[in-house]
DNA sequence: GGTCAATATTGATTTAGATCAAATAAGATT
DNA sequence: AATCTTATTTGATCTAAATCAATATTGACC
């Protein structure tokens, strides 16, 4: 299995939010100090996953949020026909689980891609901290509006991109990911498969294969099963 | 021009949250009277458009969020190939304007469908008072919530259902939201055009009076023109 | 009421991508 | 290493919906 995400920080030091390389991207963000050590309080820092667990299932009650620490997920529905439908792929510093927040349960399941792990932040206790700290509350509400408009804009790309456009918006939108968190966003290892991709754009698994052949004969990308260099933006 | 939305509080009287009558739908659902009157302290309620008026256009500076108080919106983006594209429609008692939360900017626009009117609620304000009654905090995350699980049912709408469905889907959705502010749930006026529905689902408007006409064949509906009566779910 | 512009319907044709069907290739398991 | 399973690629065919095109209807404005 190829591993996409390396381990964020060393297993010999504890972690909290306060050391954690990716502070700047997740929750801490955005906090002094001494609200960082607040936040730590309510974090738990210590859930790992192998590939094909499950963070959650579909209709698990909702308690918590969870910051991807490493590895990789992805986020599923199944639909009335039995098939199963992707929703996302979530990497280090992102946040895991508000598809629960309004009806206390989740729509959807969350697996790991890889071996990964997450924090977990009781979402009431998120709640009564960000009643104390206004930076907090702020950053939450912004975290979700992040999410509705990354949502509405993945909107626009299934009504009107064809299958060419959102393989390469898919790839394009992977490499700022993975260049956030320090990776390489020219060579990419992908932790899904090809079927994964096609469920999440729309798209057969098969398009998604000949679309990164067209991509790769337009010289435009390099393919070697689940490593794809980007040649050009 | 239909109007399929009549405006929701007479025009002599005072409009204010407590004597609203879409207050148990819109933001003051959840709060206790006294808290109900600090929320409208911050609401303007005064804002009145036309069909076509915009109430704000992609890229403008994000102040506020808006309660639909009568009437109807689109919200669209423009895609790089200057075509537009429908991402939602906004009924009595809905928030428009969460697409500029996180970049204080908003990713689209917001026009009339009909004459319509909303009540103005400065986001700064709503932070801050957020921060002094949790419960308000509590249910404009359950709200921002909701937005963020729609959008993630409309994914999958969008990347397997057919034309038929998707049509279908679109029509007992709008019914549930019709009956929520007591119109008809069975007899629908729509607001918006043809090719509004298609830019929404992502088909031809073309495709939408087809599938208009196939689900009248079936004895589902009756069409005419704007106003479409549900006959069977 | 009459004209114009916008909207909706319907039909013919085309096409992007799905589906069906093998053949390879890569990993996992023994 | 050998086997088995799971992914991936590639080709042939089919189909849902787009596009093109014409007509009909509706509402808006003089």
């Amino acid at each position: 299995m190829v591993v996409a995400m390396p381990n964020v920080n060393q297993r010999r030091t504890v972690i909290t939010c306060t050391n954690c390389r990716l502070n700047r991207y997740c929750l801490p963000a955005a906090l002094n100090k001494s609200n960082i050590k607040q936040l730590e309080a309510i974090v738990e820092h210590n859930c790992s996953y192998e590939k094909g667990d499950h963070l959650y299932r579909q209709k698990a009650n909702f308690k918590s949020v969870y910051a991807v620490r490493s590895g990789s997920f992805k986020s599923y529905a199944f639909r009335y026909n039995g098939k199963g439908r992707v929703n996302g792929f979530f990497f280090p510093g992102e946040i895991i689980g508000m598809d629960g927040i309004s009806n206390r349960s989740h729509i959807n399941a969350v697996q790991a891609l890889e071996h990964a792990s997450v924090c977990e932040i009781p979402f009431s206790k998120l709640e009564s901290l960000s009643l104390q700290i206004p930076d907090l509350q702020h950053h939450f509400f912004a975290l979700m509006g992040k999410e509705i408009t990354n949502d509405q804009e993945f909107h626009n790309l299934l009504s009107s991109y064809t299958a060419e456009e959102r393989t390469a918006h898919f790839l394009i939108n992977l490499s700022s990911r993975y260049e956030r968190v320090s990776l390489s966003p020219f060579r990419l290892l992908l932790p899904m498969t090809r079927g994964d991709i096609g469920e999440y754009l729309g798209l057969s698994l098969e398009t998604i294969s000949r679309m990164f052949g067209k991509l790769h004969r337009k010289g435009l990308i390099a393919v070697n099963n689940r490593e794809i260099e980007l040649l050009q933006m």
